[in-house]
DNA sequence: CAGTGAGCGAGCTTCCGCTTGACTT
């Protein structure tokens, strides 16, 4: 018998039919190990031994490694074929340590699609752990737990914020920025003419400009529009083509993208509707798998698969409307380890599942579909034109534009209201009566707010995170309080602002977009071997000790921002027990305490079941045995004194 | 049993990436 070890189990099913019985196919389910929780700060590195980290088990990975291991043992030959990537890489070596397979016929296989040719190759051609790549693996993770964990207790200390880390802080830097550029922005008040006819809109043009008249002084607007007559004389007509291409298929970060545009989905809803679609689900009671792998960074499509869907596009649409793979440039930060997320059977149409799936299911299965259709289509050929129009010497001037080639677009979804557009089709000197003419009041609009979508793009553009990440990223930013969602859009809390700012003033050197970046370079280095972990982490770790010793020095009370209403000194942020609160910086003298509600006494709204004037808050006792107990009290003590020590006492009564 | 400023510092948590689970009262 023969191990296959593979890290996803809803591969392992497929992979066996290709190999036959010789071969048994397991998961490993993702990493088996990480870093222990232990030792000097509990970073869970030997402080004796170079930093080596050590390691443990993954909680919920006994069950996987048992199994692992008795097959293993009955195993002549073992292939480890873990993701074509760093990680993966990883996981392979972690397998071999943990499984104990030094003396077996070990071989590290990979393979980045699964058919049955590429399988058979990925077997035939095997390698050995690439130890360069596993050492630069564990160079980021020490890093990471090292930059996590050492300013997360900082933070905490500091201002009572949780956490820290090279991703999720970087993600709420990029948030709390753009909330400044909102501040900061300045809106400017404009005017603009319109005119309107029976069939189109018509703007007044700004003179000797090819643009709308931005008319920033209104008399100067009232002033023209005073000169205009009620109609409009075609002046002059300028037709181009322009082609429209179509995108590339998905990856994790535009699928969530188009899932929030068209559907308004959140990041994590988006991804577990996506997993469920790859994992598959009852079709005409066969089990059937609807989606390659949903946590990928690359544009790429198989071969096999591109040329079925070319015979596709050639049968359903004409040859006339076969284009060309459409592929994205890739960028430093690919790893390209998986396809990009298609549909795994052009057969399987939307329509055609309909029936099976959720509502949700089905509109992010029918977009995937025909994104990926879409993506190897002809270019849309789109005829635009600009017409001028005369209006008693000043000049208005309106776009019209009509589709002369649909190409890739007869693959796209439709929206439902789309109408037929106007497109003019006149002489030079036909005359146009207006209907309406108005000066439209206007105002400059500020930066946008990001949405989780957006913010993953970025985060993708700037090399932060994996696809397998910016959803809980995301997550972690919100359970720390550190940012909320209003209408979509991301907004930093004060927590969120005040730790921005900290690790702004202090630690701008690793909490910004480029820092990752550096980091990678001296990733690949490790991996090609110009670099040596050893080196790179303890260079790391005594850099960053000494910056963190000198800054913890330097660090002076966060200011608020306001002024103490008593004494006029300036507020700062301090800490207790209880956490955050506002007081005045010129203490003893002044004792002023700004009450401020912890977001823990922001409890549901319970009206007091003994008054029922109050309601229920959430108090700490100081004095006497229990002192620092929490316990909820009616908010109109003294009057009354009702207590209880939890909420869902509360629910029992 | 009740509206947070001593100072020290125990013992808790915290990072980023891979991947699928699903305690019972």
């Amino acid at each position: 018998m023969k191990l296959v070890i593979v890290e996803s189990p809803s591969k392992t099913k497929t992979i066996k039919q290709y190999l036959g019985s010789d071969y048994e196919v397991l998961a490993s389910k993702g990493h088996i190990r990480d870093i222990q929780n232990t030792g000097k700060d509990n970073l869970g590195l030997d402080f004796n031994n170079n930093l080596k980290p050590i390691y443990t088990i993954l909680p919920g990975q006994y069950q996987t490694i048992k199994t692992l291991k008795n097959a293993s043992e009955e195993a002549e030959d073992i292939y480890l074929a873990t993701d074509p990537d760093r990680e993966g890489e990883a996981i392979s070596w972690h397998l071999k340590e943990v499984l104990g397979l030094n003396g077996k016929n070990v071989h590290r296989i990979e393979f980045n699609e699964i058919t049955k040719p590429a399988i058979l190759a990925a077997i035939s051609s095997p390698r050995d752990i690439d130890m360069p790549l596993v050492s630069s693996q564990e160079t980021r993770k020490i890093i990471d737990r090292i930059i996590g964990f050492k300013l997360s207790t900082l933070l905490k200390r500091s201002i009572a914020s949780e956490s820290a880390g090279r991703v999720q802080s970087v993600a709420l830097k990029i948030i709390t920025d753009k909330e400044e550029e909102i501040n900061a922005f300045v809106a400017k008040k404009y005017c603009e003419i319109e005119a309107e006819t029976e069939d189109f809109i018509a703007k007044l043009k700004e003179p000797e400009k090819n643009k709308i008249y931005s008319i920033e002084d209104r008399s100067e607007a009232e002033k023209i529009f005073k000169e205009l007559k009620d109609t409009l004389t075609l002046s002059s007509l300028n037709e181009n083509t322009r082609s429209d291409k179509p995108q590339p298929p998905f990856t994790t970060s535009t699928l969530i993208q188009a899932a929030s545009n068209r559907f308004s989905l959140s990041s994590a809803k988006t991804m577990s509707i996506a997993q469920g679609l790859y994992e598959g689900t009852e079709i005409a009671s066969k089990h059937i798998a609807l989606i390659t792998y949903m946590r990928t960074d690359s544009t790429r499509i198989s071969d096999v698969f591109k040329s079925q869907l070319s015979s596709f596009i050639v049968s359903k649409y004409g040859k006339e409307y076969l284009g060309y793979t459409h592929m994205q440039k890739a960028s430093d930060n690919v790893q390209d380890a998986h396809e990009a997320i298609r549909p795994v059977s052009l057969e399987i149409t939307p329509d055609y599942v309909k029936e099976y799936l959720t509502k949700d299911q089905y509109n992010l299965y029918n977009l995937i579909y025909s994104r990926t259709v879409s993506s190897m289509m002809r270019d849309a050929k789109i005829l635009t034109l600009t017409a001028l129009f005369d209006n008693n010497s000043h000049t208005f001037q309106a776009s019209f534009e009509k589709v002369l080639f649909e190409g890739y677009q007869k693959a796209q979804i439709k929206s439902m209201d789309a109408k037929p557009k106007f497109y003019l089709d006149a002489p030079v000197g036909t005359i146009f009566k207006i209907k309406k003419l108005s000066i439209l009041d206007k105002e400059t609009q500020g930066p946008e707010r990001y949405s989780e979508a957006t913010l993953i793009k970025k985060m993708e553009d700037s090399g932060i995170g994996r696809p397998s990440t910016y959803a809980s990223t995301i997550s972690t930013l919100k359970n720390r309080k550190y940012i909320s969602v209003q209408k979509k859009k991301l907004i930093p809390t004060d927590q969120g602002k005040i730790t921005s700012d900290f690790l702004h003033d202090y630690f701008d050197m690793i909490i910004n977009v480029e820092y990752t970046a550096r980091m990678e370079k001296t990733l690949d280095e490790i991996a090609s071997g110009e670099k040596e972990e050893d080196k790179v982490v303890n260079q790391f770790y005594n850099a960053f000790d000494k910056i963190l010793s000198e800054k913890k020095k330097d660090i002076k009370p966060m200011e608020t921002g306001e002024l103490c209403p008593k004494c006029g000194s300036k507020m700062i942020y301090k800490i207790n027990k209880y956490g955050r609160f506002e007081a005045c910086s010129n203490y003893p003298s002044c004792k002023y305490i700004k009450k401020t509600v912890t977001e823990e006494e922001k409890i549901p709204y319970i009206e007091c079941p003994l008054c029922h004037e109050g309601h229920l808050v959430l108090r700490t006792s100081s004095k006497g045995r229990k002192a620092g107990k929490k316990f909820y009290g009616c908010s109109s003590y003294p009057k009354c004194t009702f207590t209880i020590s939890s909420l869902s006492e509360i629910k029992k009564m």
